[in-house]
DNA sequence: TTTTAATATGCCTTGACACGTATATGCGTT
DNA sequence: AACGCATATACGTGTCAAGGCATATTAAAA
């Protein structure tokens, strides 16, 4: 389990993470939630706390799980090294959809902003 | 093999995508440089074409990977949801970093822009 | 057309991991 | 102290994917 890549490789791991984004859960809170076995629960948050991305606190016999932000930014700097690759090509879809658009006459300026994933991305040499 | 998170789970594979978003490479150059025996590099660009990460183009003999965009994207639009967590968590850090900064006597003003992962990200509400 | 280069595929073994069931631990309540 | 609730851990089992090795396929070169 070296990574943070195989750890959210799980399909119920990902699901604990995208309940605990909304608020800190118990351990039976998540079983019944996501009508998962205890054990199973126990043994995916304890993978989950080993990688770092999740925390807990004691409250009498409960335990709170909460997510913790480091294991999320590894991710998302290893994606980076993509995003000048795609959002090229975001870029040449937009530039042909702004031919066909042209070539259509002029229906409406929906776009120029905010159509593609996160343009606010590329830092410099866009275009 | 469901999702693009179990396909980037392996590190070969993650090596792999690595060397293309360079350019496209050949089977044979991505054995080369990444010393891996020919079957396990036609395997994994067998996993990652099915799922969508590389398409080829024949060369003669050869045939050239190259990078396709969206699953990506995919990956990156399951990061989203915890993007808005993390840099709450960020901005805690920045604040009280600011406050540790102002009782030691303003060094320099290093700050203020450029730490923390992206925050050009948060779709408003920022604070 | 025989040979050689480049890539793909098939079979087999091995190891990792997810789950179920049972049990242990720990804390609060009576 | 005994019991009960919440959570953790141990053990056995099944599945599946990764790699090694051999071989098939396709195209170029001789």
């Amino acid at each position: 389990m070296e990574s943070v890549f195989e750890i959210i490789a799980e399909p119920n791991r990902r699901a604990i993470l995208s309940l605990l984004v909304l608020s800190q859960q118990s351990v039976g809170e998540i079983e019944r939630q996501l009508r998962m076995a205890q054990p199973t629960v126990s043994k995916h948050l304890r993978v989950l706390r080993e990688a770092g991305f999740v925390e807990s606190t004691v409250d009498a016999q409960r335990r709170l799980y909460r997510l913790k932000p480091e294991p999320f930014q590894e991710v998302d700097a290893w994606l980076d090294q993509f995003r000048r690759f795609w959002s090229a090509h975001v870029d040449a879809l937009e530039r042909h959809l702004d031919r066909m658009e042209e070539s259509t006459a002029t229906k409406s300026k929906t776009r120029k902003k905010g159509r593609g994933p996160n343009r606010e991305r590329d830092k410099g040499e866009g275009k």
